[in-house]
RNA sequence: GCCCAGGUGGUGGAACUGGUAGACACAAGGGACUUAAAAUCCCUUGCACCCUGUGUGCGUGCGGGUUCAAGUCCCGCCCUGGGCACCA
């Protein structure tokens, strides 16, 4: 073949068609593969907003894609599909706004996104593609919330909830950050709204210890176990003085307990009203009031300072008999424990601040800080607390738990943070929750033999902002008759969240096409659990824990086989951009910057010297980089190996152009070579051990998913490579299979060069052998005191005695040692010989 | 405040279980080719100093420590990013 120029355009196209046409990556459950021989990589999938595939989308599926060819070539059958999350805000958003129905933005959507990613040549089984907004797929989703239902984990209330004023919807605590919506920003409000909530709470226990087993980074885990966050304390009685019955707080620390000098109910407590003296009705009741309007951010971020009222009622400390007040405060929260405390000030640094304000005496138990200038919280020895005086904290826990279960006045507890998941959205695009409510029979679930419960058309998609979907106000629809007694019954109007979909998609998967189950159990058995799964630590405590949650109640239920669902997960980092700041710490945009010099920028409109930061891409610093121009401009290839290039999969990065460039040349440089002159000749030895240590680095690199490092291995190839004149088919076959996981296109194209007639997507990975990975002479330092002071080639096998001896005879190291004393001299064979001397 | 990452040249980043810090790339400078430029190829490049050489000193956020030897281990700080935040 003549030499011709490396035409990626071309190239990529060619390949594309081929895999396509050829159905190149389709997988069946071959059960000729031992189940150790099977991996299951999963990318998360895209939502598939109208802005298209960003640079972050190709940076974790290039990453999956690589390891994915990687394990096909060494054996393995790889499950590795792609989808869209497909239900959400935005489609509906834009519907409101143009009439369009949201079914048909998200269908382009969807076809744009799809173009986007087969213009990256990755090797997804397309044959296995699901959208979580078909009625095939969500007829699946609302049959897995009716097990649920059936359970008992589904359950309706009318709670104060977190409600957003710009979406128009409930909110889970999930979605709630520094107080604001967390898709919008917007500030959320308390709203009662009747509501559906799964009961995750039931499984906190299970979600905390099973974290323990799975292969995620510490980051990610200690976020889980901090969101549901178990404490361990105890339930302790307080009667009240006026005999109407008793107060329950819930403690971490009873053995403080002696030191109880009041007590603080939430404001919100079903007590206050009953325990409230006449004398102080008015003043609790304005509390209540004004705790009512506050939202959560002014309730915690923006009133540290304690505020609270007087109940005038008393209640008795069970330990000691003595009567202590009982206050109101918004600082302590109703959903969490009881929602009462006993207040031990000495030992509680809010407790403390809390006394101090209002007057209330301060009782040190427990010795070992200053309780003039704030509370004690460590551990001590106890005093004034009667039997449990002389112990320290861990003694006097257990002691106080035991003498409260003995005396019937309390018991050990578990409390948890994680509070029970509001699963009901009052907005039209999502799934529609199955059930039906009867006036006689309650609440009744669809039957599942009329599933897929579909989604209406309506009308207006406008969300009426009173807590009802628009649904609500399609007649037709909402009354049915009750599948249980045929009377009259009307339809749930809520709709699930954006989550639902996503928490059993992993399942479909492994049997998308399938109208009788939601999964065959023996294919889910064949590729579960998931092995590998990419994607962004933005969901670490959403879509992670709640897929986890819904994964739990599979298994308990006998649908699935694994106690989790995704072994293994690694995040990858954020694709950055570089910013320019100004000294008052704003930002310019990037077209509004000179670099005047090397390094060297100014603001064009004032001259202003600006340093380069890292920051994240946006459209008003006019650093976003679009996929599509890269691939145009430097092809697919080259964006998926510069991505890979760029460090780590797992931290964040900057984006730079001229880097790209870099991994560019590079591919121009490894066709210049496949364009030489293919020899069968023998490839000399520098050469075939260069090839082998390559072989060694991009094998292992790759299976730990060090890209970065795999590459620079290939390039220090392909620097050596371009001396020679001819291309040596011996060494070339090897390398082109060692890069065809990282630039495919090249690779097949390279691949037909060399006279091949089959895709190479199934060759075998090359081996290395370990014999050529190693030098004949290898360079050996010597330090005099730690410090080099000489370097000389030696043989590779050269014992540690022949070491010392060389290196002491060495003039260079005479001039050292000459007049002082050799105190001791340490030799490590293939590295170093240190003399010290004095 | 608590939890989790992380601080290495002008830049992105390498460095196996403690053993030559700065691989690979970008940027920069110099050279070759060219009428010229682009492209390509080659060379130099951590900082400082001098007696310019197998030269000396310094150098992985800061201060200590362990060790023949520390980017790597230990103790105490500082800073950046992310998460949580009155959870009793």
């Amino acid at each position: 073949m003549a030499a011709r120029d490396y035409n990626f355009a071309e190239i990529e196209k060619k390949w594309q068609e081929f895999w396509e046409a050829n159905r190149t990556f389709r997988v069946e459950e071959d059960s000729s593969f031992p189940k150790e021989k099977r991996r299951y990589v999963l990318d998360m999938f895209p939502y598939p907003s109208g802005a298209g595939l960003h640079v972050g989308h190709p940076e974790g599926y290039t990453a999956t894609d690589v390891y994915c060819r990687y394990l096909r070539m060494n054996g393995y059958n790889v499950l590795h599909p792609m989808g869209f999350d497909s239900f959400g805000l935005p489609a509906e958003n834009y519907a409101i706004k143009t009439g369009t129905h949201p079914e048909i933005t998200t269908k382009e959507n969807i076809s744009r996104f799809t173009e986007q990613i087969k213009s990256l040549g990755f090797s997804y089984d397309w044959d296995r593609e699901i959208s979580t907004h078909t009625p095939q797929y969500y007829r699946w989703t609302q049959w897995i919330f009716l097990q649920l239902f059936k359970k008992g984990l589904a359950y309706e209330a009318n709670t104060p909830i977190n409600w957003c004023p710009d979406c128009l919807t409930g909110l889970a605590n999930e979605e709630v950050k520094d107080g604001a919506c967390e898709r919008c920003g917007t500030p959320v409000e308390r709203r009662n709204i009747r509501q559906w909530i799964l009961k995750i709470t039931e499984y906190a226990e299970e979600l905390l210890n099973d974290i323990e087993s799975l292969d995620w980074s510490d980051a990610i885990k200690a976020m889980q176990r901090n969101w549901i966050g178990r404490s361990e304390g105890a339930n302790v009685k307080f009667a009240l003085e006026s005999g109407q019955g008793e107060i329950e707080v819930y403690t971490t620390r009873p053995d403080t307990l002696f030191g109880a000098t009041y007590m603080v109910l939430a404001p919100e407590h079903e007590l206050v009203e009953k325990i409230t003296a006449p004398e102080q009705k008015d003043a609790v009741e304005g509390y209540i009031r004004a705790a009512s309007l506050k939202s959560d951010l002014e309730r915690t971020e923006l009133s540290k300072d304690k505020t609270g009222v007087f109940t005038g009622a008393y209640a008795v400390n069970p330990v000691n008999g003595e009567k202590i007040p009982v206050w109101i405060s918004d600082y302590i929260l109703v959903s969490y424990g009881t929602g009462a405390i006993m207040a031990v000030p000495a030992h509680d640094q809010r407790d403390w601040e809390f006394a101090k304000k209002f007057g209330l005496s301060i009782i040190e138990v427990l010795q070992g800080g200053n309780i003039e200038e704030e509370a004690f919280t460590g551990d001590g020895t106890h005093v004034n607390s009667g039997f449990l005086d002389g112990m320290n904290k861990p003694d006097a826990i257990s002691a106080m738990i035991k003498w409260l279960e003995e005396k019937n006045l309390g018991r050990k507890s578990i409390n948890y943070k994680l509070r029970d998941w509001v699963f009901s959205r009052q907005r039209y695009w999502g799934e529609p929750i199955p059930l039906v409510h009867c006036e006689k029979c309650g609440i009744v679930p669809v039957p599942e033999s009329e599933l897929p419960l579909t989604l209406p058309e309506v009308q207006s998609y406008e969300p009426s902002g009173t807590g009802e979907s628009p649904l609500a106000n399609i007649d037709s629809w909402v009354n049915t008759t009750c599948p249980s007694c045929g009377g009259p019954g009307k339809r749930e109007t809520n709709t699930m969240p954006q989550w639902a979909g996503s928490c059993w998609y992993y399942l479909r998967y492994t049997d998308p096409l399938n109208e009788n189950e939601f999964v065959s159990k023996e294919k889910m058995e064949y590729w579960m659990p998931v092995d590998l799964y990419v994607g962004g630590a933005e969901h670490a405590v959403l879509h992670l824990l709640y897929a986890r949650f819904w994964h739990k109640v599979l298994f308990d239920l006998g649908l699935v086989n694994t106690v989790e669902p995704f072994q293994r997960l690694v995040n990858q980092g954020m694709i950055t951009s570089f910013a320019y700041q100004r000294r008052n710490k704003s930002l310019v945009a990037v077209d509004a910057v000179d670099e005047v010099e090397p390094d060297v920028f100014v603001e064009k409109a004032t001259g202003e010297k600006l340093e380069r930061v890292i920051a994240k891409m946006s459209k008003s610093l006019k650093n976003v980089i679009n996929p599509d121009d890269i691939i145009r401009d430097y092809g697919a290839d080259s964006m998926r190996m510069y991505e890979m290039f760029m460090g780590p999969l797992q931290v964040s990065k900057p984006w730079s152009t001229s880097g790209l460039a870099g991994v560019s040349r590079f591919l121009n440089r490894v066709w210049t070579v496949a364009m030489k002159e293919i020899t069968d000749e023998e490839p000399d030895e520098n050469l075939v051990k260069l090839l082998h240590k390559t072989i060694k680095k991009v094998s292992n690199d790759t299976r730990g998913l060090e890209f970065n490092t795999a590459i620079s291995q290939m390039m220090i190839f392909i620097n050596e490579a371009m001396k020679h004149e001819k291309c040596y088919r011996k060494v070339w076959e090897i390398f082109v299979l060692l890069i065809a996981p990282y630039a495919p296109h090249i690779g097949e194209e390279m691949w037909q060069v060399l006279g091949k007639t089959e895709t190479l997507a199934y060759e075998k990975w090359p081996e290395w052998i370990e014999e050529l990975t190693k030098d004949d002479e290898i360079e050996i330092v010597a330090q005099i005191n730690g410090k080099v002071r000489a370097k000389e080639m030696v043989p590779a096998d050269i014992s540690r005695e022949e070491m010392e001896k060389l290196f002491l005879e060495l003039p260079r190291i005479k001039e050292f040692t000459e007049g002082k004393t050799i105190v001791k001299v340490i030799a490590v064979p293939g590295k170093l010989v240190n003399i010290v001397v004095k």
